[in-house]
DNA sequence: GATGAGGGTTTGTTTTTCCAACTTAAAGGA
DNA sequence: TCCTTTAAGTTGGAAAAACAAACCCTCATC
């Protein structure tokens, strides 16, 4: 799926171009919920195996899941998420919220995550700042790429 | 990009597979930042025409983004997000803040978002129960969906 | 010594993507 | 009037990626 390459400088692109393509967000979703067998992967998430087995690559070179050996003979293999791969968990969230919120109105959820405070978690994306969550009236962009402003390259 | 079908029932297949494929997010980026402009939308995401016309028209089947009339002769257009284009934003800045500090470890950020608090946007995601900041530790997943636990589906 | 599990790779086909050129509709200037 | 430009796409053919099924290798077990 995503962009390798993106005309505007930004982190959105960068991010996406290591977990953009398809079937590697899902990935990361069964190996933090513990699921890091290969056939276990090829089953949970529905990628090929050829290009599960491009996206895990990518993913370790990417250092956002390691390879380890969970048994010597016969050799096998289980995927873990780093800490990097761990701190894109948001990402998954804000992805489950929205589904969850849009897609099946809050009713049916095929999946539920307890936080340790007792509650079923909703993620809420607050500003580190004020603590406040943030609504998308109360930002503004600055650009700060040379050859840039909001609307794109100043000297088009 | 994204996946069409996930074996796991899950609001994160389903979102991806509406924002999932290559640009899709890159269109939504611009489009928020008020760039909704077929040229230009072409020029700050380097999609090719032919796929962005496809994206547009699926973004707007989803009822992330809508066709906007701005002018009558000649017949111009403009796509602005809906209010669940909005509340994909989110999923943007969590994007964002990872590759801030995975890929450019926080120095010489290409964009920077202010908050109307008066800081520079860093986005925590917390959890709406209690407020905290999510840590990964903290979340327990329950799989709902008939047929599936955590580590797959049960009657394999 | 056959069977099966786990973790992949190979091969050939089908889909997508990509790129450049073309279209349509109108405005603006020479 | 004719020419060029802007905007928003569509079209057609070549290149890349995804897909599905079969295959391979190493062991373990029956």
């Amino acid at each position: 799926m995503a962009a390798t390459k993106d005309p505007r400088p930004c982190s959105i692109a960068d991010t996406l171009a290591l977990v953009g393509e398809k079937y590697s967000l899902l990935v990361l979703r069964e190996v933090c919920l513990g699921n890091g067998r290969f056939d276990q992967l090829v089953r949970n998430t529905g990628a090929p195996r050829d290009i599960l087995s491009a996206r895990l690559r990518r993913l370790v070179e990417a250092g956002i899941l390691t390879k380890r050996l969970y048994s010597e003979r016969p050799q096998r293999f289980e995927y873990r998420p780093t800490q990097a791969g761990l701190e894109l968990e948001p990402v998954l969230m804000t992805l489950k919220e929205w589904g969850d919120r849009h897609l099946r109105k809050g009713a049916d959820l095929p999946m539920v995550v307890e936080h340790s405070c007792g509650g079923e978690l909703v993620p809420v994306v607050t500003c580190k700042a004020c603590g406040d969550p943030v609504r998308h009236e109360d930002l503004t962009a600055h650009p700060q790429a040379p050859g840039w402003n909001l609307a794109g390259p100043t000297a088009a």
